[in-house]
DNA sequence: CTGAAAGCGCTAACAC
DNA sequence: GTGTTAGCGCTTTCAG
């Protein structure tokens, strides 16, 4: 049987009360009374039951991370900046894998009804804002990564994904492109929106005008950016570059493009988001934006944690955005007439 | 303030004994009544505290992940495979990112310790042996993916690594090479030093020699792998293929075979493991051994979870071997005179 | 089939 | 500085 903080305090000869003080540095102790209780605690090998401990004192010191899928390095290096975060401030991270299954993604958020958890950050989620405004609501803390809430009860952390589709679309006139196409992320995430909000409004400022048939939906993966890419080729319009929500969908425009005979960037030019590593390796290296993951996750764990902790404070910035970078590869580093 | 079983036991006119049966599908309850108890919990919203039930059953039916790297999609795949394994026994999972930090990897034993979780999964896990059998010496629940323990208290998957680098070797031959080097992965990794094994005893059945001085340490990295070659290459020794122990040390290899001038496969083979989604993009791409990672997570939990509700049964496997497969692409494919 | 009550291990008043 | 003690919310004998 485990060692319990009773075992402790009958072997240094004092009571419970004191050998919690030592444990966790509240209240005073005599510092001879503390070597003792030190004393004991190491030769009984004690480790403090979590449970009763978050029985009694009601948190867990613990942070849930709801993610639709820890194998897509975008994700996962979000993941790193909010574990690191987190534990800075004596935080535990508990990641949780929704493996792409919204239905997951929602069973995750018991872990903070039933308070294994002391707040959860969803990560590009795609929870209706009633959901969301509902748990705040009721007290539960929520985070949000990728995802804008005009509720001041929710923090979230961002990037420009207006701006940088500007920047996007001034890089791809620059190159001489008049007609772009875009194919966009999951039905209703609001960065894939915003991303063709930031391109079709830079497109007018420039005199372009947006064409919808130039607009295909791509799910934010390799498999819908070649089945996007396909169905634009199949249009028999004429474009010259296609600007993809994300580097999945521009992978698929690379398949799409192959089989079709296109080469990339002379015939089209890709840009694609997010610097996923294959567009470096891929030939040809692939146009893309680098958001701050790392920083993303970062930020808004400590948003989310200052709240937590300083709960007076309930005003200040619930929103913080972050910037991008272009990275101009070969995949759209070609001068058009 | 949250719910409490009373609440809902007073609403129902029950006690809390009959709520926490109907909760639990425990013990009798009159269909009535229990439709009663389900009315009163919907009503009240209420959610049951994990901490006063881990507190009280001792048990949390939560398993702990520990891996190096979340971020590499050989580690995140196989934790879906432990995920999916422990969802379907009504096991939670809580993944821990050590972030390349062996220091780190230490601190989450703490979960066991303290009871958090009720198992530990070492993935790939570098701890000193004694550490380990201490563990589980006290009662502690530990599995191992992708690391041997020859302690029965601790189950392990692992795959057929002296087979696969046999056939690796197989390959290389009849495609005509008789110099091949290898370059190893972290200094004591098992996995390593098991296709190291399987590489030198393979080569030695062919009548050929395995030159020492053809062997370098790549750390598992890109970085590693560069550096690896780098020295190889240095020395001025005859050799046309290269056995890197992962897909990482691969891609470093092929920076350095760029640099070097040196054309893949022409001048020098190059076959990598893990099967990592670049070597299927990267030109020329890459030959691989595709391990069975999802179920390398899998089949350990499998393992782990009988072991934990039937102590029982503590005989039987404990160490399971799965088969993994050679994927021969450009990189290797060349016939040498 | 249901209820009363003990107690899981810990913390935090409160008293000294 | 230190001890006593009342719970935190739940499950589980043991009676009935």
């Amino acid at each position: 049987m485990d060692k319990k903080i009773v075992d402790v305090a009958r072997l240094s000869g004092v009571s419970t009360a004191t050998v919690s003080r030592v444990l966790n540095n509240s209240g005073l102790v005599a510092e001879k009374t503390r070597t003792k209780v030190l004393q004991a605690i190491e030769q009984l090998n004690y480790y403090p039951n979590a449970a009763a401990k978050h029985l009694r004192s009601q948190r867990t010191r613990a942070i849930g991370v709801v993610v639709q899928d820890i194998n897509i390095s975008f994700f996962s290096e979000i993941i790193k900046g909010i574990q690191n975060a987190a534990f800075a401030e004596q935080y535990r991270v508990i990641v949780c894998d929704a493996d792409n299954s919204p239905a997951k993604e929602l069973e995750y958020l018991d872990l903070l009804l039933n308070r294994t958890v002391d707040a959860m950050i969803l990560v590009s989620c795609a929870l209706p804002d009633e959901v969301l405004d509902e748990l705040a609501a009721k007290g539960h803390r929520i985070g949000l990564v990728c995802r804008q809430s005009r509720n001041p009860l929710i923090p979230s952390c961002i990037t420009n994904n207006v701006e940088f589709s500007a920047e996007v679309v001034r890089h791809l006139a620059e190159m001489g492109h008049r007609r772009i196409a875009y194919i966009s992320g999951t039905e209703g995430n609001t960065d894939s929106q915003d991303r063709m909000e930031g391109f079709i409004r830079s497109l007018a400022e420039r005199g372009l005008a947006f064409d919808p048939l130039l607009a295909e939906n791509g799910r934010f993966n390799e498999a819908g950016g070649y089945a996007a890419m396909k169905r634009l080729i199949a249009k028999g319009l004429p474009f010259t570059a296609v600007y993809a929500a994300n580097d999945e969908i521009g992978l698929g425009v690379y398949k799409a493009c192959r089989e079709a005979g296109l080469r990339i960037p002379e015939d089209i030019a890709v840009v694609g988001v997010d610097n996923n590593r294959i567009t470096e390796y891929i030939e040809p290296a692939m146009s893309t934006v680098s958001q701050p993951k790392y920083r993303l996750g970062a930020e808004l764990t400590g948003l989310l944690i200052r709240r937590m902790e300083h709960p007076s404070e309930e005003d200040g910035v619930t929103v913080r955005v972050l910037e991008s970078e272009l990275i101009v590869r070969k995949s759209s580093n070609y001068q058009r007439d």
